[in-house]
RNA sequence: GGGCGGUUAGCUCAGCGGGAGAGCACCUGCCUUACAAGCAGGGGGUCACUGGUUCGAAUCCAGUAUCGCCCA
């Protein structure tokens, strides 16, 4: 089998995601006798393309998903995507306008055909992105909110909630973007500090002398005014209350009110009231029945209520057009500058209008009541924790939720409008009359709903929902849900408050809020800064596996995950590690090789220690990996697989073992080498699979293995007969000692390849054993010729010192040996270990300590300040023989 | 204005009551037949500041400064 230098991820990564598909590995089985473990995959919109945001919560999801599966649970992953109402509607209409024409010369059918025309040729672009990404989504089961068994659940939900008198109709002021031509939820407004003009305007009295000064930074909605007011307590305007004005331009009497809403401090203190197009002055004016005057379209230009000559105007010339109108009549009285919010629309950064029109609403509250209570009683549980607080904040204060939107693109709201009674018809599919007055003539709503409407079912609706099929009896609740912060209003919340109405049990039990991919400086990635990093061209550079545990080791819960480029290559080189340790275990393999299974671990009693060791730790690992990730710790399980392969195993383990696969050494060493190498290196691979699935089932194949796929292979689990505390002591100290004589052939810039004597001199009997029970291994990885036991180290002659815990050791170089500088290498080193020591000494002298300290604490510290003390005494009397 | 989070090595971040850590970067020496995407060794930190609690604080509490996010 060819077996390259270096890890070509480009080579395999297709290959054995078909694989994986053709096995089924990724198939739920819904009448397994195992525990089931669900996720629903955060749609992404069909007009989307992977971004690192995907990258991340997908790759967070996939470990989730490939670990549970290892374990043994039947894991459904179930994916899809969103039909992105605004999104796509705008998508597709541009293409129209290439082609020189619109929705409207389509006409609403053909339009809808068109998308989904559209849908069907560049929707699943993301799909085969997140199967790049390795996802191990359940494909047999993707779903697309627009299914008709989705748009079914959603009429259900709709129908349900209207008749429990949860959704309604009314005349609202609501958030409008005149360039989507739609009404928006709040949560769709991005408020933005801009920097604007306050306008003071007079408003004269009716017998056309002095007025009232209002002040206002929109003036164009003057021409909708119905009133003006002021704060009730204001001494100013006291008795002006009751009285009228007159609007400029319009010539409109307007009745002067009290209401406290008015900021006394702000301008003049009295404001005009536009009902129809403020939501404060909208509520202003219910409470002083002032009445509503709508005078502009849906596109933002001035309508027929408003005098002739401001007609057709957009909003912003108008305004100009009437600032200067107001100047010549000297009505005006002053102009500021004035920064204040202005909301602009999440999609396309219009200024967003407040505007009066008639809606459909859920009436959130007591939906959001249950759903609280669902995070108080830990029925859903945040990680990280801290954002339940922006979860009761939101949900405490929530108002109700704007649905409808007008666009074609979406479900159309299952209500029929009849012609001749004008009842509102709210039912599952057409009826066929009205049940009112029985009228023929029913037209349906042309709104459609908001899509996080469909979104917000997601977590049952692609169970099959409202049927009651064995996927949602078996998968619902979920058991995770991975998404970012940004979401969290729009999505989670509303699972939350849908899965409890129409499930009535949570959506899922856990909500793990990833952190925000931004550059290397810190920096939010967005298209303006030109600093977006893209993932697939990161997979092609680095391969899937070097990106998913980049992700996976800086997904720290809570904080955002700045991606340095070279972060990347530091874990390509970590799959290159890994490629090659395996390289190195096969091209050494001989007869264990050939088996179609690994061959079984040697019995402990003819292992060596460092075998025991490596198990030893490898067990701990494996515990680690396991505790980790029940606490989401993507991080920490990482960093430990990567410490252990490359720091323990590759760096000790491996060059311990080398000796033995020589050519020259006994057969029945080299087997039992072989068999820990072998075993060792499978059980690293099955516990890095989830993290990085490509390279370890390319490595997992090519070594002995039963069964088809590594993504089916047993998890390791934590093996407490394993654990061997005296071989991992033991081993420290052999790690130890060849340190020290690595650390003794740098700092003297001896040459690497010259082989030194090494005197040891131990000082129990027990440490003397272990020195000479490991000395071929001290010998190999030291670059030693000899270690030789000797009684007094102080009679060797010139020697470089150093000192290993329970060890005093000596490395002779007769003439070549600087005697001045050894004596200032070995101070600068006591000097280290008394700095070390210092805190130590100084607790043991306060008697406080002593008395109050737990006994093990302070039993750990005389230890360490012995064994520093120790060293120190030994290293100075070395100092000293050396004057 | 309210809430949340951050401030630890040159950079990016772990650690969150008992010996200051990792990766990258840096310095020195090595092509030692798994890997130069490598090996070995090394330098580098009043853990933002001020108080407090404690035998003991990077870690807990209060306040200050500063940066960022969310909500009005």
């Amino acid at each position: 089998m060819e077996f390259d230098k270096t890890f070509e991820p480009a080579r395999i990564e297709e290959r054995w995601y078909t694989h994986w598909l053709t096995l089924g590995v990724f198939t739920a089985r819904v009448d397994s006798s195992r525990p089931p473990f669900s996720m629903a995959i955060p749609p992404p919109n069909i007009t989307g393309r992977l971004h690192m945001g995907h990258a991340l919560n997908n790759t967070l999801q996939d470990i989730l998903a490939r670990y549970r599966r290892m374990r043994g649970d039947d894991v459904l992953w179930l994916p899809g995507t969103d039909h992105a109402g605004i999104a796509t509607q705008m998508v597709v209409e541009r293409q129209l306008a290439k082609e020189g024409t619109s929705r409207e010369a389509l006409g609403r059918e053909a339009f809808v055909r068109r998308v989904w025309q559209w849908k069907e040729e560049y929707g699943g672009a993301i799909i085969g992105q997140l199967k790049r990404l390795g996802c191990s989504c359940d494909w047999t089961r993707a779903r697309f909110t627009m299914d008709p068994q989705l748009s079914r659940a959603v009429r259900e939900a709709f129908v349900r909630l209207h008749e429990a008198g949860l959704i309604y109709r009314d005349k609202f002021i609501v958030n409008w973007c005149p360039a989507c031509r739609t009404a928006i939820s709040d949560l769709e407004v991005i408020p933005q500090e801009t920097q604007g003009s306050l306008w003071t305007i007079r408003y004269p009295f009716p017998d056309g002398h002095g007025g009232m000064e209002v002040a206002t930074t929109r003036p164009e909605t003057m021409l909708g005014d119905t009133g003006v007011a002021v704060h009730p307590e204001d001494e100013r305007y006291r008795a002006l209350v009751g009285k009228t004005v007159v609007l400029p331009l319009v010539g409109r009497t307007l009745p002067i009110v009290a209401d406290p809403f008015v900021e006394k401090e702000f301008g003049t203190g009295a404001v005009k009231i536009t009902p129809a197009h403020d939501p404060n002055d909208f509520e202003a004016a219910r409470r002083n029945g002032l009445a509503s005057i709508v005078v502009m379209d849906e596109q933002g230009r001035m309508n027929d209520n408003v005098p002739e000559r401001y007609r057709g105007l957009d909003r912003f010339e108008a305004r100009g057009r009437i600032v200067e109108d107001l100047r010549a009549q000297g009505l005006l009285v002053s102009v500021k500058e004035h920064v204040h919010s202005v909301g602009r629309c999440q999609r396309c950064h219009t200024v967003i209008e407040p505007y009066l029109s008639t809606q459909w609403f859920v009436r959130v509250k007591p939906l959001a009541d249950e759903a609280i209570r669902a995070v108080a009683d830990g029925r859903v549980r945040f990680t990280p924790p801290h954002w339940v607080n922006s979860y009761n904040e939101w949900m405490g204060k929530i108002h109700d939720w704007c649905i409808s939107r007008q666009l074609w693109w979406g479900h159309q709201i299952p209500a029929w409008h009849c012609e001749s009674c004008s009842e509102v018809n709210v039912a599952r599919e057409a009826p066929a009359a009205c049940r009112r007055c029985g009228g023929r003539g029913l037209r349906q709503d042309p709104d459609v709903l908001d899509t996080w409407f469909s979104s917000a079912l997601w977590p049952f609706s692609t169970l099959g929902w409202p049927d009651e099929t064995p996927d949602l009896r078996r998968y619902y609740p979920t058991s995770v849900l991975v998404t970012g912060f940004d979401i969290l209003f729009f999505w989670v919340c509303r699972m939350i408050m849908m899965g409890l109405r129409f499930m009535q049990e949570v959506p899922f039990h856990r909500v793990y809020i990833t952190g925000l991919v931004r550059d290397a400086e810190g920096q939010k990635m967005s298209k303006t800064r030109g600093n977006v990093i893209d993932p697939l061209d990161l997979i092609e550079r680095y391969g899937a596996d070097a990106l998913r545990f980049t992700l996976a080791a800086m997904a720290t819960p809570g904080s955002d995950l700045p991606l340095a480029e070279e972060r990347m290559v530091g874990y390509r080189a970590f799959a290159n590690k890994i490629w090659n340790a395996a390289r190195f275990v096969l091209l050494n393999l001989g007869e264990a090789g050939q088996g179609a299974s690994p061959p079984p671990l040697p019995r402990r009693g003819r292992m060596r220690v460092e075998d025991r060791w490596i198990l030893s730790r490898l067990s701990r690992v494996a515990k680690t990996v396991e505790e980790r990730l029940a606490e989401y710790r993507f991080d920490e399980t990482a960093n430990v697989l990567y410490q252990f392969l490359w720091h323990e195993f590759c760096d000790w383990y491996l060059e311990m073992a080398k000796p033995h696969l020589l050519p020259g050494a006994p057969p029945e060493e080299a087997a039992r080498a072989r068999a820990v190498l072998l075993h060792v290196l499978d059980a690293v691979l099955r516990l890095l699979h989830p993290v990085m699935p490509f390279i370890t089932e390319d490595l997992w194949q090519r070594i002995p293995h039963r069964g088809e796929t590594i993504a089916l292979a047993t998890y390791p689990a934590h093996d407490a007969d394993l654990l061997d505390d005296s071989a991992e002591s033991e081993i420290a100290l052999v790690m130890e000692v060849v340190a020290r004589v690595r650390n003794i052939r740098a700092e003297l810039t001896i040459d690497p390849a010259r082989r030194l004597p090494l005197l040891v001199h131990a000082r129990d009997a027990e440490t003397a054993r272990a020195i000479t029970a490991n000395a071929s291994t001290i010998t190999t990885l030291a670059r030693l010729e000899s270690v030789r036991e000797i009684p007094d180290l102080s009679a060797s002659g010139p020697a470089a010192r150093a000192v290993a815990p329970g060890v005093d050791l000596a490395v002779p170089l007769e003439g070549i040996l600087d005697l001045a500088a050894e004596r200032r290498r070995l101070e600068r080193e006591i000097d280290k270990l008394a700095r070390e020591r210092q805190g130590h000494s100084l607790k043991l002298q306060n008697a406080d300590f002593l008395g109050r300290a737990r006994p093990e604490i302070v039993e750990k510290v005389r230890r360490i300040d012995q064994e520093l003390q120790e060293k120190i005494e030994r290293l100075s009397r070395t100092v000293e023989s050396l004057r």
